[in-house]
DNA sequence: TTGACAAACTGATCATTGTTCAGTAAATTA
DNA sequence: TAATTTACTGAACAATGATCAGTTTGTCAA
């Protein structure tokens, strides 16, 4: 009898209506304006029904953190078709940038919960790696490609990572507004440059 | 009368008295072990008494963030005696990320707060600013040795600044836990010293 | 010293939060 | 149809940030 199958099913969709409804409650206001008493109302549920398919708030927030990492990874496709290993790895740096950008709330959440390689199923918890190996892969045919002169794929990757990161979550912060607004980008898309080794034009 | 000069120094003990326990609270166990009854506990007033020297939580926890950008900025000037530009930068990178690691919840705290630059006054509010413009300097001596071929000091500052910031908040953040515990320093040490385009030796 | 005013402080109170759980309704099985 | 499991409810709890009428303390002219 498939009526475990069918609890199953029912199960998840009960899962992703819950995220669903919060993630849409994050995006709208941030952090405090998710609420178990306004998650419930949105799926029309009652408080309590929450936490039988969710242990805590915290739980839910780290899922939502996970969608963010597939939702980083989902238009990742695109950037295999860029044949020139730094003209890749330069695309990868200003989606990444734009992702951030686009999604800054998503995008904080992403990085707000410490705890995210804790709990290691094999599925999407894996998101979060993915995206770096995607990421040090572009960096791998560069070095390959004799383009940077360093001595392993994944130190490179890091640094090259984290001053995205960097970048991202200044700009998102805030902490670059002392700039003049309308030189923000350019001096943005250099920082990343500097550190592709390119000679600004 | 001196009344009015006693009142105002009274004022700013009670702040920094109550700033004093917030930050205590605060590094101890994080944003949440922060309320406002714990720190009247501590203190030994009423929580009603707070919001008579801070407008609210947020406020607080403000003040704490430029004091973090304050003990950043403490201890810098024993940078100044480094005579060499890049060997000054370098460690400049170097004391940065330790700051950051030794004290992790501060330093996510220095970056939590998006209004940082809403109100300007002339005195703490600049801190972070200071701790930037310092940093270019380095930045600055650097580029005029020609170590660095790059377009603007602004610029390079920028990403390497970004560098540091996306190395530290990765590191806090546990993103950089999939690397082997023992390489973690040589990474990123080595993350860094990609940045600056110093080779590994 | 007294009395009147102002400044400082209190703590009960409010709405809201995450979370729990005894009780109820619905679905499934025997 | 009866018994049992499953799904859900919503009142209740402790803790939170914040408020404000009421009380205490301090100041200073008469």
């Amino acid at each position: 009898m498939g009526v475990k199958e069918r609890k199953k099913r029912y199960v998840g969709k009960m899962r992703s209506r819950i995220l669903k409804a919060a993630m849409q409650l994050y995006v709208k206001g941030g952090y405090e304006k998710v609420t178990m008493r306004r998650i419930a109302a949105k799926i029309e549920y009652s408080p309590g029904t929450i936490y039988l398919y969710f242990h805590n708030k915290k739980d839910i927030m780290l899922q939502l953190c996970y969608q963010g990492f597939e939702r980083l990874l989902a238009h990742q496709d695109q950037l295999e078709k860029i044949a020139d290993p730094l003209e890749r790895l330069s695309a990868a740096g200003r989606y990444y940038l734009a992702f951030a950008l686009e999604n800054p709330e998503l995008y904080e959440l992403m990085f707000a919960t410490k705890e995210i390689f804790k709990e290691s199923g094999p599925d999407e918890e894996a998101a979060p790696l993915r995206a770096f190996r995607g990421f040090a892969k572009n960096v791998k045919d560069c070095l390959d490609a004799g383009i940077f002169l360093a001595d392993e794929v994944d130190t490179t990757a890091i640094a090259l990572w984290a001053t995205l990161h960097g970048l991202a979550s200044l700009l998102i912060k805030g902490r670059l507004r002392f700039l003049p607004e309308e030189s923000l980008d350019k001096v943005v898309e250099q920082a990343y440059a500097f550190s592709l080794r390119k000679r600004g034009e």
